[in-house]
DNA sequence: TTTTTTAGAGGTCGATCGCAATCTAATTTA
DNA sequence: TAAATTAGATTGCGATCGACCTCTAAAAAA
């Protein structure tokens, strides 16, 4: 089925934007190509007309991912001017958060999968990150660049470690309780 | 070949060690039994004498990795009585640490991996992350039991997120400050 | 107590059977 | 015609299991 060019460059990004959710879902290794095109509706044989390779792929899901969740952090802050940093920290450590496997934080849902992969993905989660840093700069109470931006990194490790205990654990209270108190911190923290 | 009752005991515990190292190095889906064994000398044949599913080792290496890591807290804490807390913190926000895939904290090695893993894995991490929560409880200035495991629960992911952003990018210095802006967070909310 | 049996635990090797990633030939239509 | 997609083939590894073997450990017999 030949299809026109401007629907082929649509299926690739279907391709990746499924990928972007799948990947988070199951791990890089927990889900198949397969698996992965007949999510975007297309079958195995025409991935490879289109990515070199499922790493490939997982760079191209990866930026995606990383993307997107950088965006929603400035959504949230630019529908909450009083309180921007508020904002991000409320939706952030919530328990709706929590259950976001699919289109959640994937610093969380893929950040040990990340440390094992090639410089290539690593790369991507780099510039994530530092598009995060760079957001919670934007509305750190800091007396100076240098000292913002050693708070940002703070501040996002603890959010990103918080939300990863939170899914480790059964119990909802206290997954609940550590969101809660990472969320305390972060407020202090930031005001500090 | 048959061997002694001690020595399956002694295999059956060899296999949990090794897989709680390769799984921590490769993820629960990145190693299969057959290196799994033999990284024990054994080979996979064994694997279902001693064990009823990959799943039923996952759980028992997981718990091995965790007691192993709480162990680790309490030994750096014990052996610098003057500042029990402030050994904790430097030896897990070191750059060497960041470097240890193996040995290295499970919580950050495993925690997207173990956010997929049925209740059994989710248990023992669960255990693992309250044995944690114990550790720095016993050290941290607090007012009352109640405030501190707010505290606790706060640096411990400051702690865990630290580590894990600190893999996924390439920058060495970024990676770096990122350890350096936990710890000194996590100083201050200890003390405060 | 000492010897002999014997049940079966713990092991090896190899088979199964499905799914994984990857590539090729054929099909379709812009 | 030629680009885009497909179905299907290939090749290899995944978990799991079964047949068989060896000897330990515990019971039975001396």
């Amino acid at each position: 089925m030949r299809v026109s060019r401007t629907q082929a460059a649509e299926n690739r990004q279907t391709v990746i934007n499924v990928a972007s959710r799948l990947f988070r879902e199951r791990g890089f290794d927990g889900i198949g190509l397969k698996d992965l095109m007949k999510g975007a509706g297309l079958t195995q044989g025409a991935f490879y007309k289109q990515f070199a390779s499922k790493e490939d792929l997982a760079v191209e899901a990866s930026r995606r991912a990383l993307e997107s969740a950088s965006g929603r952090w400035s959504d949230a802050a630019a529908a909450h001017p009083d309180d921007p940093l508020g904002a991000v920290i409320s939706f952030y450590l919530s328990g709706d958060h929590r259950g976001e496997k699919l289109d959640g934080c994937p610093m969380v849902a893929l950040g040990s999968d990340a440390a094992r992969q090639g410089p290539e993905v690593k790369a991507e989660f780099e510039a994530g990150v530092r598009a995060h840093l760079d957001v919670l700069d934007r509305f750190i109470a800091g007396t100076g660049q240098e000292a913002s931006r050693g708070k940002a990194m703070a501040i996002l490790a603890t959010m990103v470690g918080a939300v990863t205990l939170s899914r480790v654990v059964n119990d909802p209270d206290l997954a609940q309780a550590l969101l809660d108190a990472a969320a305390e911190q972060v407020r202090d923290a930031a005001a500090a």
